[in-house]
DNA sequence: GTTCTATTGATAATGATTATCAATATCTAA
DNA sequence: TTAGATATTGATAATCATTATCAATAGAAC
């Protein structure tokens, strides 16, 4: 199932993202490449949830010389320079979305047709940080996504 | 990594439990056989989230003629009845908890040793609510980790 | 007991992710 | 600018969890 947000918007290639990417590169000793700047600047352009598969399959339409295994890398790359975040919904299949300059946020997606909406309530931030202290813990990450079915489906189904 | 409940505790085989998963059979009009059954008894036995192959090893141990399929199957059986929910922490592998008689709870779960803690807060799952019926949604189920470290993990990076 | 067919267990298939490695491209220092 | 050291690439193999296959087996109804 493809899992598409309806808070997508489009852009032009992020230039302050790419610096970022570029400057973690070089603080790890990593160095620039050639498709390592094509895979970095395809994903900025795409507003969506998108698996490995996915990126590599709009990758591979303009530059068929990339390998699957370089997407691969390279979006583990994006994650680990706080660009982009893993979302698991639990098919099997992990997505990452845009993280700089999006905010936090949660998600409800509807399991009929995987329509994806980005949710966010400061009191549900609240309440978890105040669980979290209560326990003694320091939060590293929540993942919080809610399942149903979207009015649409439902008026399909009914 | 193992996750492992602070709220587990150790009771008997739990009857009614067991009533539950035959009616539920024999409302598909399936068959109550040995396997099923002693897999369910040795997964009624354990208040844990375990896995598959978990499972299988536990099974294995005293009944070394079950396969592993019969326990996957049987697993899927037991979720679909409403006698174990799934809980994916991310990490690839899929576990299972106890639902029956057993409260809807969150998890917050500690990256550096796998303690894991069950949560449960009334205002959240209010919140939540709210979140999905403004959005026109039908709430089916939801899914909330907390990821972070406990004091002791704390206590041994620092 | 006989018959029908759901179930089993071994194993193959699948699908996503990760690892391997020889060839290649990048960076740096002279 | 070039040469050398080595990070990176792309193809593919390996891995891991899960799911599907199928001949043999075992419930259930008569």
């Amino acid at each position: 199932m493809i899992f598409i947000s309806i808070k997508g918007c489009t852009r032009g290639i992020n230039m302050e993202a790419k610096v970022i990417f570029d400057r973690f590169l070089s603080s790890r000793g990593m160095r620039r490449t050639a498709p390592r700047d094509k895979v970095v600047n395809v994903f900025l352009k795409i507003e969506k949830h998108i698996s490995t598969q996915d990126l590599y399959s709009i990758v591979h339409r303009t530059h068929k010389e990339i390998g699957y295994a370089t997407v691969a890398r390279t979006l583990k790359l994006l994650d680990e320079a706080g660009l982009c975040r893993k979302v698991d919904f639990g098919d099997g299949t992990v997505r990452y979305e845009h993280k700089y300059k999006h905010e936090h946020h949660d998600h409800l997606a509807c399991t009929g047709c995987g329509k994806l909406i980005e949710i966010y309530n400061k009191k549900l931030e609240k309440i978890q940080d105040e669980l979290v202290k209560k326990h003694g813990f320091i939060q590293k990450s929540h993942r919080l996504n809610i399942f149903g079915l979207c009015p649409k489906c439902q008026k399909r189904k009914a």
